[in-house]
DNA sequence: ATTGTTGTGCGACCAGGTTGCAGCAGCGAG
DNA sequence: CTCGCTGCTGCAACCTGGTCGCACAACAAT
């Protein structure tokens, strides 16, 4: 309802999925220079209550943002940071084997793969 | 060899897995309590790259580590912070899914799975 | 004994995120 | 029109997990 708030919102739609807290800052920062750091994250905590975002912790530490009808699973490249979104669908049956083993319900789309995406898998690897 | 270094694996062996590096420290430094935080990490760096312990990347930012020889995936209750272990075979159909859907290769028992484990599924929830 | 290497203690630093506080805008009641 | 409440905001300080540069200690080789 306020300028700041739809101007986070505006900025969220505008990324298409994967925006660290701090990208969104800048963006919205650049149209309304004086929105504060702590009023993104307050903001963007407030509409995750409202069930409207949802965050991704990627591999360190940052997390990312993104609309919740955008659902898919990140993999995470840990050589090159690039995000590949994989349907939920891959993951189904993965999360149907733990519930019934372990009685463990998935957040969906609350955790990151990590791993080596196409290119950087074929690339000779010191790690 | 050097007595850090080795109060530092003695503990990693002693605590079964998922500790993170200041669980870490606060085991090592009972015993040692002259052997500061810094070398606590750089040694778990060594460690890694010798291949003898391994992190994995718990949600909320600390990382948790472990011995190599101990794997196995992590899932991570978001409500009371339990970790259960699971297999890696469990995971085996989706790594083998997104290798050959993505090209995308998991780096294996590199993720945290986030959900709700039994007891707190069943529990009332907000979030 | 001298040199070189390696690991270490230490404090400063950094990034990502949170919190307490005070100001202010919006809004209904008088 | 004014008062007072509530909620959002700007700000700066803070917290946590982790890293860095530096100087020193231990020890092996010469």
């Amino acid at each position: 309802m306020t300028t700041a708030r739809r101007a986070l919102v505006t900025a969220l739609v505008a990324a298409d999925g994967h925006v660290t807290a701090d990208d969104l800052a800048e963006v919205v920062q650049r149209n309304h220079p004086d929105v504060h750091r702590s009023t993104i994250y307050r903001t963007l905590d407030a509409l995750e209550q409202l069930g409207i975002v949802d965050h991704v912790h990627l591999g360190h530490g940052r997390a990312v943002y993104h609309l919740t009808d955008d659902r898919h699973q990140h993999l995470v490249c840990e050589a090159c940071g690039h995000v590949t979104e994989a349907p939920d669908e891959l993951f189904a049956a993965l999360a149907a084997a733990l519930r019934t083993e372990y009685g463990f319900v998935i957040r969906p789309n609350h955790f990151a793969v990590l791993g080596r995406c196409r290119a950087c898998a074929a690339a000779p690897v010191s790690s």
